[in-house]
DNA sequence: CGGTGCACAGAACGATTGTTCGGTAAGCTA
DNA sequence: TAGCTTACCGAACAATCGTTCTGTGCACCG
C-alpha cells in the first residue's frame, strides 16, 4: 500500500473535511473521515480530530457529537483574484462566512424577509425594493429600524417616542412622521439587508 | 405527562432543527432529536424525519447519515400585504421561500464579496461595511458598479466613460472622480449588497 | 549502535445508534 | 356502536459508533 508522508500533518485532511462539509452540510463519522483522509484505523482518525479540536477546527455539541468548530468557516471574504499577485485585500477581522443566509440570520424561526416598498428610508441606505431581514419581536427600542404593521401593510421605519408616545420616523424628509393612533404593532427589527442588483 | 396537539405537525419541529442547526451546524442524533422535540419515542421521531424527507427539509448523506435536504434553509418572505391573522405566520399562505445565497448568487464560483471602506459610494445607497456581492469579469458596462483595483485595493465606484478613456465615479460629491493612467483593472461587476445591522 | 519518538494499523469492547414491531388512547366517520 | 386512522409510547435488537490499548515500522539523534 502507497504509504505517505504528511510533513504538518494537517492542511490536506481538514481541506478534505471542508469540501465533504461544503457539499452535504453535516461532519462525517469517524469510519468514513478514514476513508475520506485515506486512513485505515479509526484509533488514528481519533487522534488526528483531538488536534483539530485542539486548533479551534472543531467541537463537540453538550452531547458529545462532533460539529464544526469556530475556525472551521475561516475563509477570505474576497478570495485573491484570477492572476496578479494582490497583497490581501481589506479584510479587517477574520470573518467566518458560510453562506450569507448564515451571516444575516441568528435564529431561522424568528427571521423572515421583507420587502421595501418605497423611498422612504433612502437616508438610511434603504431603497425601493430591498430585502429587509427582520427578527420578529414584538417591541423594540428606540433608534432601531423596525418593520411596523400599519392599516395591514409592512413599513419599515425608526422606532422614536414623542410626548409619550411612540412614532414612526422615515429617513426622508419628504416623508411623514407617521403617529398611530391606538396601539402601535411592530412586527420584528431590522437585522439585516439585502439587495439585488443585476 | 402533558400531551400536545399538533395539527399539522411539521412546522414546529423543523423550526427547532432549524434552530439547533443554526447553532451547532450539525443535525443531532433521534435521542437527542427526542429530547429537542419533546418526544419520547424514537421510533416516532424517525416517522417524523421521514416525512421531513419527503418534503425535502431532510436528506441523506452516501453514507446513510442524515443531514439538511434541499429545502432546509429556505427562508420566509413576507409579502407586503398582511392578512388578517398574522400571529402564527403560517407557511405557504403569503409567504414565498427563498434562500438568500440562491437570491443573490447566480454564479458561485465566479461571485465573492467584497467589504465596503468609506463613504464614497453613499448616494448609491452603499454603506461603509457593507460586503456587495461581486460577479467577477474583466470588463463592464459604463454606467454599471463595478469593484476596481486601484492601489492594490478594492474600490467600488460608478464606471463611466470621459474623453475616450474610463473614469471611476463616487456616488458623493465629496469624493473626486479616479481617472487611472494606464489600463483599469476591473475585478467584478456588483450583483448585489449585504448590510448587517444586529 | 541502541533508543526514543512519531505516524499509523488492528483488534476488542461497551455505548449508542436507528429500525422494527406491537401496543394504546383519542378522534373522526358511518 | 364499531371500525379506521392518527399520534404517540416502549421494548428489543443488530449494526455502528467512538474509545482504548497494544503493536509495528520508519526517522531522527546521539
Amino acid at each position: 500500500m502507497a504509504l505517505k508522508n504528511h510533513q504538518p500533518l494537517d492542511p490536506a485532511y481538514l481541506e478534505k473535511l471542508q469540501d465533504y462539509y461544503a457539499e452535504h452540510k453535516v461532519i462525517p463519522s469517524y469510519s468514513v473521515l478514514a476513508t475520506l483522509w485515506g486512513i485505515s484505523a479509526k484509533s488514528w482518525v481519533s487522534e488526528c480530530v483531538r488536534r483539530f479540536e485542539e486548533a479551534g477546527y472543531l467541537d463537540w455539541t453538550p452531547d458529545r457529537q462532533l460539529k464544526p468548530g469556530a475556525r472551521f468557516f475561516e475563509r477570505r471574504l474576497a478570495h485573491d483574484t484570477v492572476q496578479a499577485g494582490l497583497p490581501n485585500p481589506a479584510l479587517s477581522d477574520g470573518y467566518d462566512l458560510v453562506t450569507i443566509d448564515d451571516y444575516l440570520v441568528r435564529v431561522p424561526s424568528k427571521t423572515s424577509l421583507v420587502r421595501v416598498k418605497g423611498e422612504s428610508m433612502i437616508d438610511a441606505g434603504i431603497h425601493d425594493g430591498d430585502l429587509i431581514v427582520v427578527e420578529q419581536q414584538p417591541n423594540a427600542n428606540v433608534g432601531e429600524i423596525v418593520v411596523a404593521i400599519v392599516d395591514n401593510e409592512f413599513t419599515v421605519k425608526y422606532l422614536d417616542r414623542e410626548k409619550g408616545g411612540f412614532v414612526l420616523k422615515p429617513a426622508n424628509k419628504a416623508f411623514p412622521v407617521i403617529r398611530p393612533q391606538g396601539r402601535l404593532e411592530i412586527f420584528g427589527v431590522m437585522a439585516g439587508l439585502v439587495r439585488k442588483t443585476r
